[in-house]
DNA sequence: GTTTATCTACCTATCGATAGGTTGATACGG
DNA sequence: CCGTATCAACCTATCGATAGGTAGATAAAC
């Protein structure tokens, strides 16, 4: 069995990733858990804490995911994030958690809004970086802008076709 | 003066563009008119409601907003409605009300879900119906997720000039 | 015997919502 | 002109539910 702590980040990113930050609570996912509420606070001490950590662990696995794809061609850079958030969009059907978060981040706390800003720098700058160029920048906030306004759209249509289709021309 | 109602979809507007659904409440926007929160109720039944009138509110505005800009060409149809995104970014600092609402749907009720579609599709078929060709529709849903997209990068760096760079390559 | 994980049992604050009453303006009947 | 009925707008008071968070006890593990 998983642990405890690695089971409630499970739930609360899958929450998150559906209806945003005030989407899940400690009782809510302590019920799922079938421990008390009370319990949770054992293993985060706060509600931004938790959301700080599941943020951190997402965006881990994010890179890791994009860096094991082919790098090899600016092409293959773009490919690579874009085949990253096709894949969690089937695999979970849900939202990129950053995509979430980012849109409500004048209502959260600058700890979450650190991790939010880290995460799409960090993007900005590898993909910048691998395209290469004098308008790399500008094409890699393009791209990005793409992949999540069209992964917001694929979940507002509840069809992940319209995912396909709103980054069919990025490569 | 502005009618109570009028006014109190003034602020609800403006806290989901900033922080979601759940960034406000009737007793916050009561509190800021100087009215109870018991009396919010006199003017929309229940906080869905609410929230539905002012996303039907946004999007007539938005609608109307983007007709009264010049439509002869495809490129002047895209020009009308990135403008018509960037002067909502511009003019209150604030994200789309429907890329904030879009991100969280999950969570939201059938009411507020219904807008939101009925706000993209309405986007999707004027756009794809004024750029014209067999890629139309394609190309439309890339437009929209790009500016979507571009506003909450924006949010997210606190930084209008990312969504320039980032909608750059629209037209 | 200390640490880890969980419990029971609370607390305070806030939420959306409801019931029932007050006020003041408007409209109507005699 | 006066009385009456109606209505919108707001009030006070309160509801039950839920939020995040805390204190202290318990039981097992190391």
């Amino acid at each position: 069995m998983k642990e405890t702590a690695e089971r409630l980040m499970d739930l609360a990113e899958a929450h998150i990733r559906n209806a945003g930050y005030a989407g899940f609570s400690f009782r809510a996912l302590a019920a799922e858990i079938g421990i008390k509420s009370a319990s949770v606070h054992h293993h985060f001490p706060t509600k931004a804490t938790m959301a700080a950590a599941v943020a951190r662990r997402y965006a881990d696995r994010f890179f890791a995911a994009v860096a094991r794809r082919p790098n090899e061609t600016a092409d293959d850079a773009i490919a690579a994030y874009r085949s990253t958030f096709k894949a969690a969009l089937d695999r979970d059907g849900l939202m990129c958690l950053f995509g979430v978060l980012g849109a409500e981040a004048g209502g959260l706390s600058p700890e979450i809004a650190d991790e939010i800003l880290s995460f799409f720098r960090r993007c900005v700058e590898d993909l910048s970086q691998r395209i290469g160029g004098p308008d790399a920048e500008t094409r890699a906030f393009q791209v990005i802008a793409t992949l999540e306004g069209g992964m917001m759209l694929a979940r507002a249509y509840q069809d992940t076709e319209v995912f396909d289709q709103a980054v069919a021309a990025l490569v």
